[in-house]
DNA sequence: TGACAAAAACGAAACTTTTCGTATATTAAG
DNA sequence: CTTAATATACGAAAAGTTTCGTTTTTGTCA
């Protein structure tokens, strides 16, 4: 009986990090806090200190084989983000993925590409359904 | 020039306030402890304390003329639900629409009524598309 | 009007998150 | 080996969030 202890939801500012670093694949604190910097200016050791709070928090892992430590994600990009568009399915949308489209509808164009691509993947899931 | 101050986005245990409210109508500290209190149990004053907080910041409007104060939302519900979705959108999906809806997808099990109404939402979009 | 009940106000403790200064370690160059 | 550059480690202040005990106010009714 291995005890899988759950990832805890990042924060705002532990999110803004695993963006930097989803983007740009396993990286350095360097590397992150370039990214984070210019979007919003911010001490290398508040970036460092995050990442290795993340750490600790099982939320990134390291490789230290090299003097400039490497971070990555525990759990895979998509884990993370279904994990947390359901929070807010659930939570704002009262459980509701029309309610969800709606609002992200009205709050960005959406590109008529898009739009196909979407109703394309509407087509899989009516297939899947029993 | 009037100065429109921004909303600030709520806080976890302040959108379970808004949840109630919007849930509720116009309410009072103790049809939303009622609410809260079942769900997961926390004190009247904590509840109570919230919702000056929440009046504070401009998240609500309270109706002071009853001895039991009644507290509403200062925007729609609507309007607070397209921020939050609006920034995960951006923060979580990077602005993708397709996204979104796959995570929801992949996360919950869509009924086919469902599906039909989203497929009608798309319809909708599309004719409104320049 | 006085006592009781219900509500609001207040203040502060307990936690969590965010930010960074300073100290220490590691490596490369001269 | 010494120094300079760059990394990590550590600790703690500052800021924000959550929780509730206690006090004060207000309304009711016997």
């Amino acid at each position: 009986m291995s005890k899988k202890q759950s990832i805890p939801r990042p924060t705002a500012a532990e999110l803004d990090i695993l963006r930097a670093i989803w983007q740009l694949g396993p990286a350095t604190v360097r590397q992150v806090h370039e990214i984070l910097n210019a979007e919003k200016p911010c001490g290398y050791t508040t970036v460092l200190k995050f990442m290795q709070i993340m750490t600790a928090k099982g939320l990134l892992i390291r490789d230290e084989s090299q003097r400039s430590h490497v971070y990555k994600p525990r759990v895979p990009a998509e884990n993370t983000q279904r994990q947390l568009v359901a929070d807010l399915l659930e939570r704002v949308c009262e459980g509701s993925a029309e309610k969800l489209m709606m609002h992200a509808f009205s709050a960005k164009k959406i590109s008529h590409e898009e739009l196909t691509q979407i109703r394309k993947l509407l087509g899989n899931m009516e297939r899947q359904e029993s």
